[in-house]
RNA sequence: GGGCCCUUAGCUCAGUGGCAGAGCAUCGGACUUUUAAUCCGCAGGUCGUGGGUUCGAAUCCCACAGGGCCCA
């Protein structure tokens, strides 16, 4: 480093500059590193084990209400202890003004040469991102700013590296991403939505425990990725010598507890897909699946549309959301929620009837008319689901349930009485999104093993690696019996993107997938 | 997988063929009720990476990486 000097102390010996880092960030950690290196010399710890705080920022902020009240204007609280992130400084000379930050907001210190003493040429090795602990009492300043007269100063946490601008903040979204630290000091929407999310969460458990779900955790590493339609991650167990699978489902574990005499149980877990990353795919993301015996897909309905709304208004006070998109209407998630019919809401909207289009040829040769996008060697129920999602999927921007799939789409579901070729299944839409997709799950062993021996084989017929596959221990649990049955997944991330109006699933997940 | 846009100081951003800039932060100095404190002074750069065009490239061209958006 060429720099010098010209007063103060003489510069402490620091770790050479590593070659990779840039001089001017080097030099500003330096700078840190000096000052340190200086507290210690003065027999500090820039470390200490321990410090209790006896109030938060706000709390402070309210003894100072309380005891203005009773003495009026000019009053003093009494000594409190705070600790805190120094955020912003103002240096006066002989006086200093510090902004102070902890979990329950900020709060502003005066300190003073002549009240802090010795103590007060602490805050020549202080900077912006170091934790504090101030013991004072609390008073306002000419200004009206609720401040603590700080009478004693704790180094409790040296930083290193600075932080991102105090005013301009941090911008860059893959900074943001990559270091979510930084995101979560600078932008108060990012604290907002980790919050919102938690509360979403624990909304989402209330609600299921009071009706009588109990909630399990199954397996992440399976040895057959099965009960949805997705590509798997693989990994190894060594000492097994056995290739295994994150799983892409928690379906086929939870109803083998049906089986097992559990009459209502779920999961709100993490599930892994192999596939591209997008505004709404990440490759790991939560779900909560749940299993209802003596359920069928209506009574789900009934459930999704209570749940939905009342975590909405448990955690934001509405069931009216934000819109998605720039420029829409908010969403009321007021039950009920309309039930459409798949094939008619698909004939309205493209005018394709699935029915009459019974097979690829005549399903292709309609969506070619339409200039809908036939991807070749592709099944009749993946190119049922490319009508789905151009056509039917972007207009349901209210909450809605598409009612009776094909049973080509749906290997896990029961059929319908009466019905040729559907099932008693249904998704949910919000926003122009899918949110949820449930049925009356199938529980006739025979049929099941015939559904996945039929995925098996368009999975070699059209090379389709993302076809849900045979899951020979599922099929034995199956066969001692599982009662009728009503099953849901439900994206959380999909979920927390509706209740926050955020339009990127990574804004929703602290720390998203990027590329390395 | 295809197309478009972005990448410049720690942070936020200007700069579109001719000396690499600003604000904040840092560093030195003044200042005992400030709050984006103020004032004076200094320092800080692999212009994402690698090639190319040019007398001369942050700027134009090509490739790659990362990020963003649109389409598939």
């Amino acid at each position: 480093m060429t720099s010098f000097r010209r007063g103060g102390p003489p510069r402490m010996p620091g770790p050479e500059e590593s070659p990779e880092r840039p001089v001017s960030e080097a030099r500003l950690i330096q700078a840190r590193m000096d000052k340190l290196e200086r507290l210690r010399a003065r027999g500090i710890d820039p470390y200490p084990p321990r410090f209790k705080p006896t109030a938060t920022s706000a709390q402070a902020k309210a003894a100072l209400d309380a005891v203005e009240d009773e003495q009026g204007e000019g009053a003093k609280s009494g000594q409190l202890i705070v600790a805190g992130r120094m955020m912003a400084r103002r240096g006066m000379g002989r006086a200093t003004f510090i902004d102070l930050r902890d979990a329950a907001g900020q709060i502003q210190l005066h300190m003073r040469q002549d009240v802090l003493g010795d103590q007060y040429q602490l805050l020549d090795d202080l900077d912006l991102g170091d934790f504090i602990g101030v013991e004072g009492p609390v008073f306002r300043t000419r200004r009206g700013e609720p401040s603590i007269e700080v009478r004693s100063l704790t180094v409790l946490t040296k930083a290193t590296r600075p932080l991102p601008d105090k005013w301009a903040g941090l911008r860059d979204t893959e900074k943001r991403y990559r270091q979510r630290y930084l995101d979560l000091i600078s932008n108060e929407r990012a604290v907002e939505i980790a919050r919102l999310r938690a509360d979403i969460v624990a909304s989402m458990r209330s609600f299921m425990r009071e009706r009588g779900f109990i909630e399990v955790e199954t397996p992440m590493l399976v040895p057959v990725a099965a009960g949805a339609a997705a590509r798997p991650f693989a990994t190894h167990h060594n000492a097994l010598d056995r290739d295994l699978y994150l799983r892409i489902a928690t379906e086929l574990p939870l109803k083998k507890l049906i089986v097992g005499g559990f009459d209502k149980v779920c999961e709100i877990g993490r599930i892994f897909r192999n596939e591209g990353i997008d505004l709404d795919h990440n490759p790991e993301f939560t779900t909560l699946e749940s299993y209802e015996a003596y359920a069928d897909y209506n009574d789900v309905m009934e459930m999704v549309e209570q749940m939905v709304s009342r975590i909405a208004l448990e955690v934001t006070g509405s069931m009216i959301v934000p819109p998605g998109e720039e420029d829409g209407e908010p969403i009321d998630l007021t039950p009920p929620w309309p039930r459409l019919d798949l094939r008619e809401e698909i004939k309205t909207r493209s005018g394709i009837d699935f029915v009459e289009c019974g097979d690829i040829e005549s399903l292709s040769e309609a969506m070619r008319e339409r200039d809908i996008h036939v991807e070749p060697g592709a099944n009749w129920g993946r190119l049922l689901d490319k009508v789905i999602s151009d056509h039917v999927e972007p207009n349901l921007v209210q909450p809605v349930f598409l009612v009776d799939y094909p049973v080509e789409m749906s290997p896990l579901a029961k059929r319908k009485p009466g019905s040729n070729g559907i099932v008693e299944r249904f998704e949910g839409f919000v926003g122009g999104h899918e949110l949820c997709n449930a049925f009356t799950e199938l529980n006739d062993p025979v049929d099941q093993r015939a559904r996945f021996e039929e995925q098996e084989r368009l999975r070699r017929a059209h090379g389709d690696d993302e076809m849900d596959r045979l899951d020979e221990d599922f099929l034995v649990a199956v066969e001692h019996g599982m009662p009728p049955t009503g099953g849901l997944g439900l994206g959380v991330d999909r979920l927390v993107m509706l209740i926050s109006g955020e339009r990127s699933i990574r804004e929703v997940i602290l720390f998203p997938q990027l590329r390395s």
